[in-house]
DNA sequence: TTTATCGAGTCTCTTAAGGGAACTCAAATG
DNA sequence: CATTTGAGTTCCCTTAAGAGACTCGATAAA
């Protein structure tokens, strides 16, 4: 557990941290990305404690990343990903190629990403917004932009 | 802190959060990238319980994201990326994008990446690996892989 | 009207990890 | 021989995770 917060470091990553950061978030995100919206169903699919997963959720929801949607006539909701929280499927789509490329082993890639574009079974590469030609560790120098610390 | 193993699932992104998930570890990852690769040096920089800092870098090692160099004739060493370790990179820099447009506020950005190729500002854009264009949470429909749990 | 059902939390207790800070280690330096 | 140095290690306390029973409120069923 992290009772350190990152939040007030001049920094994106750790500010990202700050909202993505705590580990069971990601997977929960995944599981509202795929269609997993109430909290039993993804309460079931990760096993997760259920003081946990409301904690998590209201982080979420708080954060802006995720929304609650009513549905039924009783006081139920699901939850949905809001455009900020869309955006950070960017995220997990990396974490799922890094990991399909160097943790899936012998039995390959868990889940195949079709492209609706292009219809070819594919997965991302970063790319510069400017040129489009790749953007790695290698290709940049950084430099303090306006939000620098002092 | 996390109790439950992600590794063990049919998902590349538990199975990457199982190496990386953990809050501290992506910023050990970010200093050492800029350069930041002794104990001494990270445990400054981020505030960090010694005890959890040794603890987080043996995990990195033994995934093979880091490598010790020893530096100096004492028995000490530096922490460097490998490229199993560079490569996740990737995931800092889409985290780093999503801090800036979406938490980094009227200051702007903490930190500018200046693309070698084109020598331009810039941040990184996914795209498809197979046709070039942009590929987001909505550009992509799910398959089972061969790796899928059965 | 009363009872049951249901999904979404809440609560209690136990266990495990984070954090602070002092301490230890080993190899060099003075 | 004593001191310095960087990298852990240890101890203790605090905080959070996890398990699972329980509560809540609104509807549905009897």
């Amino acid at each position: 557990m992290q009772r350190t917060n990152f939040g007030e470091m001049a920094c994106s990553i750790a500010r990202t941290l700050d909202v993505i950061g705590e580990p069971w978030s990601p997977l929960i995100l995944r599981d509202v990305w795929v269609g997993l919206t109430r909290f039993e169903q993804i309460q079931a699919d990760l096993g997760i404690s259920r003081k946990v997963l409301t904690e998590r959720l209201n982080h979420l929801v708080g954060q802006g990343v995720l929304e609650r949607r009513p549905y039924d006539q009783r006081p139920r909701h699901e939850y949905h990903l809001t455009q900020k929280g869309t955006e950070l499927v960017d995220l997990l789509m990396v974490m799922a190629g890094w990991g399909d490329r160097w943790l899936a082993g012998e039995a390959g890639p868990p889940v195949l990403y079709r492209h609706h574009a292009c219809g070819e079974i594919s997965g991302v590469d970063l790319r510069c917004a400017h040129c489009g030609e790749p953007m790695h560790a290698g290709d940049v120098d950084l430099l303090p932009g306006p939000g620098a610390a002092v």
